[in-house]
DNA sequence: GTGGTCTAGACCACC
DNA sequence: GTGGTCTAGACCACG
């Protein structure tokens, strides 16, 4: 599958599965109706615990996100699209309005925190030539 | 003092203290000599626990930004201020980075991205106008 | 494990564990990946409250001797073995350079503290006939 | 006076202050019936809190090693160069033992150790060439 | 199972 | 008064 997990960046593994669950969702890169990888498989393409795995696939599926398809595996649930959509902003515009809290009671002059985020940005799209126009 | 702890923001309160340490030298608040808040007071401030507030200036002393004044107190170093400075902007940049990050992953056109940035940053700055020119 | 705690040494007990890690690896009884005790464990076998080994056990993290394994436990980090023995040399040094320079400021006479390590070294070996050639 | 305070060598300053004092009665440099510095004075000298060395004179005190007169200060007792003599063998071979024993346990080769010794030696000598023959 | 955090409270050494 | 250490015990997140 197409996920990235980053030990140490703040965010439990688990955690990190279920936004890129949630992200793969939305971007509809993952359908309704369609399976996701079974424990096992994730676990392994991605050298996890199948326990942190599975601690993922139940908080989505408390969600609503994924629905057990007894026998089969967990299927990507009729409602996950929006749901997901909605998500995903909210996920992430958290995040960054963490970020800018603590920028500002630091003393951060706006304009540094303005330059950094370009420079963040502009790196980031060097770096991985995702999706501007082409992907 | 001036520091404010939020419980459940994610980060440990002995962090926070930590950060909001490094951030108040960093904008020149607590200036190199001075003494920082005795544990017992800080704490009592914070409503926390002497403990968790030694656990912050220890881990402060450890870096080198604070000094042990024997029977006096903890004062900031001298090279306290440059330290926290470039410390400040790299804790912030690294979040910063670790959101966009996750935003790209999440197929987030850039300029939703921008403006949600852009949109925070006002939203911020509307509800404590901080730092401007004038204030 | 093969620690052992003498309260009232003048060292704290954290410390004493510490110290001792880094003995164990710098003689190569630890060796890199290998798992330290765990807290609880270490605890029990040296009557210790827990939170004492992780004051130890964190400082160690702190240095870079121990990586922690997310519910696995810490293990020797591969930098460590050289660290560790850089750091007995000093450790070691510097408690003799402070013993010495006492000494000399005292007034004793250099042979009389010429013989007096060589009895001390001599009432050590005896004690305990740890490391000639044969053992 | 002739006293030398380093903190951070792992003892008490008050504790520093107590065995020099002893050092210089078992040496000579001070003699029963002489007056050692006043609170104040030694205080001053060494930049300390008049507190930590009235704490020294007061051990010194219960050992017999000084004794009030009132009015007039603190002088070395009759008593104090025989009992100095023996104590400053003592303090120093503690110390000194305990370094040896750490030095063992943590597997350090004795040829190293001895090294290490007289390196240590060496460059005390070059440092200060206190006591040879010439003083 | 692992380590991490926090609280509570006691005791100590030092200034 | 200051910080430092240690104990005890609870709770949490993670694997």
């Amino acid at each position: 599958m197409f996920f990235t997990i980053e030990p140490d960046n703040g965010l439990a593994i688990y955690d990190q599965i279920v936004r890129q669950v949630k992200f793969a969702v939305a971007s509809g890169a993952l359908a309704p109706g369609q399976l996701v990888p079974s424990l096992r498989e994730l676990a392994g393409q991605l050298a996890l615990n199948p326990n942190t795995v599975a601690r993922a696939y139940r908080d989505l599926q408390a969600e609503g996100i994924l629905d057990m398809v007894r026998g089969t595996g967990l299927e990507v649930s009729s409602k996950a699209p929006k749901a997901c959509r909605l998500e995903r902003e909210k996920l992430i515009r958290e995040r960054l309005r963490s970020v800018l809290g603590e920028a500002r009671q630091s003393q951060l002059a706006e304009d540094d925190l303005r330059t950094m985020f370009s420079e963040e940005l502009t790196a980031l799209a060097a770096a991985s030539p995702s999706k501007s126009k082409n992907r």
